[in-house]
DNA sequence: CCTTTCGATTGACATTTGTCAATTTTTTTC
DNA sequence: GAAAAAAATTGACAAATGTCAATCGAAAGG
């Protein structure tokens, strides 16, 4: 399972063997099964996670007993509570596996290590922190100001994998909508 | 004017007199009148800006002439835009003065000299990275999971300095609703 | 001090989106 | 492959928000 991290971190960076065998030093492995938790609500978030394989979803529950999705991730991405995992504070969240999933989970202080002892490795994780960010402003901007509609269209050209493996109301509750107005936007009316 | 930045930065870190030094030479200053613009939508964005004073926005005009405040930033604050300047991209936003503006400017390329000689300066730098990316996570999930009246009373009470300087129409297209409907918000019908 | 401008409010109405309940369709399980 | 469960669709209606135009009020400039 690791072998995806290692072709991974590759393909994004001149990295040795050793320095290779130094991450995996701190990685741990873990499988989650459909609908397992890697996160609840109230938690610590300990560890970065990178997911080998599967999809897996971060989303709170409101008072009303309704799910909002914040974030869904597949294959090569990070999944992890930032909030949480930085200051130590419960988490918000809630994440688990839509599909079957392999995690490689690495604890906050080993990270920390890691980071520091292979720099190159360094360089990627704070890019990657850059890159969210500017993924997480691009979507405030279209939150605030697109149609329904559009943030749909929008949803289904980023990512035209989530939409054919997400259920539709998971989608919807990513795009803040409610699963009605998502599936009336995907079959208007007959054309008058 | 750079005695603010200098404050500020001992206030999150502690940092010699020399290494103050170093960052004030890869300092510019700027002042900006109200309505002056920092950036102009398609300029490519060259500097990590640092308030000293004043009030700031970032914002992009559609194709309906509407304006969308993706934030707005004040003293001890950074701002620019992250994806123009990373990719060197042209920016998709404005970022404009509300209230005349001193801002302390740091060319990309200096500020990543400075943060590599000044380590502590390269870490503070990270951690509001991570901080904002928090900030926006958090942003993410109100806006798709709260009502108008909620993001409103919510922004009222994260930003009450905000809330008071800055005209209603712009807190509304913060927000992502119309002038008119925060206005109705804010003074309900005649009870009951 | 007067006039002009900008921001905020309000009304009337249109449009969008949500809610709830009932089906229908698809997927899963045995 | 039949039964059960989950997901998606649809209708009728309600609530929230947007649009456009008019008006009001404050403050900015001469």
């Amino acid at each position: 399972m690791f072998e995806v991290f290692k072709a991974y971190v590759r393909r994004q960076t001149t990295i040795s063997d050793e320095e290779l065998a130094i991450l995996e030093s701190h990685a741990k492995f873990k499988k989650l099964r459909k609908k397992q938790y890697l996160l609840q609500e109230g938690d610590v978030c300990r560890y970065h996670c990178f997911i080998a394989s599967g999809l897996m979803r971060t989303y709170s529950v409101d008072g009303k007993g309704n799910e909002h999705i914040i974030r869904f991730a597949t294959k090569d991405w990070w999944i992890s509570d930032r909030e949480s995992l930085l200051f130590g504070v419960p988490s918000k969240f809630n994440i688990d596996a839509i599909e079957e999933s392999e995690l490689i989970l690495f604890d906050k202080d080993e990270m920390k290590v890691a980071m520091e002892t292979v720099p190159v490795f360094g360089q990627l994780v704070t890019d990657i922190l850059n890159k969210s960010f500017v993924i997480n402003q691009n979507r405030i901007h279209e939150v605030i100001s697109s149609t329904a509609e559009e943030k749909y269209q929008n949803f289904v050209k980023r990512y035209p994998d989530f939409a054919l493996r997400v259920p539709q109301a998971m989608i919807a509750s990513y795009l803040g909508i409610t699963p009605e107005t998502l599936s009336r936007l995907r079959n208007p009316k007959p054309k008058k």
